[in-house]
DNA sequence: ATGAAAGCGCTAACAC
DNA sequence: GTGTTAGCGCTTTCAT
């Protein structure tokens, strides 16, 4: 099947290609009859204007990047998958198109690399950048419309999601159980895991419960980093009776280490879990997590993005969306004695 | 930042666009002392050429498009991640980029639209068309580089998991613990359904076991649809004493259908998964399962396709991946009696 | 070794 | 209402 381009149909139709872009895109300015012979030919060749010399002359692609980590699994976190989910819903609905991007030179301390070269698209989703993340700011010191998803920043518009407050009302329920002894086990140390230790903080402060170093471990968000943490909590001489985790996988990780340590969740040790991904409903027991509108956050950035895109000049975007608290099977009074 | 184009180079450099194109380029024939002037220019300005001024000269955009259903949960399905997992990383190596894309006007029963009007990549994966698929259709009159990703077709290339015989080794094993009353739950009725069911009754024969309809359900591929698909067998007055599920899922939604019914798994049946995914190894007990190679299946797609593009005239590529056996606690010996 | 110029497919002044 | 033409940013003959 052969391309056409619009020298085909106008020739076919024998007006000038100038016409038959004022068909294509439903210019006013012609003529009825015209319009009709014009659009016979476009549907008998099968013609679609070709986008690359669209974008060329409008100066504009239509098209977004989606900046993503190249770590291997981050493609299967809930979090990602929501999220692209939400993005890609409403991009269809706009005329816009998305590109995924792993830039190569990605560094665990400095985050992206700082210049993303060649990647030239009407518009950037940043996700999950490190604090102090290269990529970032070598952008605020350009003009090119960016979201950065989960991350903040003076000047460029960002998304995030309420981590320090909704923390601390975990650590006040956690509390209301009876909890004093409450671990936590970070993740990789980038924006949420900061606000959500930061919350953990802030709510035993509020209930004068003094900070203790023993209790806050860190993992990488795997399954198998929370069960390593919870191992090391487990053994303390004096074990926590509960545990929150920065996200559902290492909660569940958590789950494991204790049952397996002979501990009974959430009997002896109650375990809060982050994200409420679709693990957290399926495990036993099921895991009293936060719930993260992700889908939602997914949906608001592509807007933001494409309402910056369209209008470069209205003030900064700053999102903030709130996650609530899903009390499931896992957490309970603390036992006495314990 | 302003954006730097050629001839700003080139005056800057004063040279000609041409020559500023030949040290782009990495062309031989540049004098030394000028591609180090002009290369100190594009320096200077972090000069990038425009990817859509190449693309069009050039014929060639270096996108790719990987189409998906429009269906809310493919994003987050196991199978989806890991593939796209295999196809990222297989790009990011080669000078491709990839386009994700969810048609508008997916059907449930004709699968995707049959034009794909304005997209114009170098290339398409389609992933899990349905059989008789309307884009597939049309697309094998066209000569567009594409992979169907889990489908066959006479001409175009296409990568699959082989799931017939793996699936008659399932119920081989199934028999092999003693178990006669082997239920299957099916998934959407597409490629990978019909060839999993395919195997289980090759198995059945191959053991002289009379296929049974009312032993053969059909799902949706989620969890719950495995939970009330398996509460209809369970429901039976011959009971099956092994559930056999096209993938993890669904088995999970069994076992817990199971459990709730006060059947223990595996002691009074069994339950088989099918993918290998995270909650295999995560479910209570550990899900039998048949591992499959996901992220390989992505690569090797990546492959095929960018050979395709690079070369048209090379013959059809058929690859097929195969998986294997996974053997956990979800499965184990009949009982006698049951 | 370098430059002039044509042209990829399309849009948008501008002229008629 | 329609055609002519210039030009988006780049590559690539074809001269020199």
């Amino acid at each position: 099947m052969k391309k056409y381009s619009i020298k085909d149909v106008a020739r076919i139709a024998k007006v000038s290609t100038a016409t038959v872009s004022r068909v294509v895109n439903l210019s006013p300015l012609v003529d009825e009859l015209t319009r009709e012979r014009v659009q016979k030919v476009i549907e008998k060749l099968n013609y679609h204007p070709d986008p690359v010399a669209r974008s060329l002359i409008r100066g504009k692609s239509n098209l977004l990047t989606l900046i993503v980590p190249p770590e291997p699994n981050f493609f299967s976190a809930y979090y990602f998958t929501q999220t692209l989910c939400g993005i890609s819903e409403a991009l269809t609905k706009q005329q816009y198109r998305l590109m995924i991007y792993q830039p190569d030179g990605y560094d665990s301390q400095q985050g992206y690399p700082a210049s993303l070269a060649g990647i030239r698209t009407d518009g950037l989703f940043i996700i999950a950048p490190l604090m102090n993340d290269r990529l970032v700011k070598s952008i605020e010191s350009e003009r090119q419309p960016v979201i950065l998803i989960n991350a903040h920043s003076p000047i460029l518009d960002w998304i995030d999601l309420e981590n320090v407050q909704v923390s601390t009302q975990v650590v006040d329920s956690l509390v209301g159980l009876g909890h004093r002894k409450i671990a936590f086990i970070g993740g990789i140390v980038g924006f949420n895991t900061v606000s959500r230790l930061e919350g953990y903080r802030n709510g035993l402060e509020k209930h004068s419960i003094p900070y203790d170093e023993k209790y806050v471990v860190y993992g990488d968000y795997s399954l198998k980093s929370g069960y390593e943490s919870a191992k090391k909590l487990i053994s303390l001489k004096e074990k926590p009776t509960a545990i929150f985790a920065a996200n559902d996988e290492m909660a569940i990780g958590a789950i494991r280490a204790a049952t397996e340590s002979g501990l009974k969740v959430p009997g002896q040790i109650s375990v809060f879990g982050f994200d409420d991904a679709d693990i957290a409903r399926m495990s036993e027991p099921s895991l009293s997590t936060v719930h993260q509108p992700f889908y939602e956050m997914g949906k608001r950035a592509s807007e933001v993005l494409i309402a910056r895109i369209e209008n470069p000049e209205i003030p900064q975007n700053r999102v903030v969306l709130t996650g609530e608290m899903m009390l499931r099977k896992s957490t309970a009074p603390v036992q006495n004695g314990s």
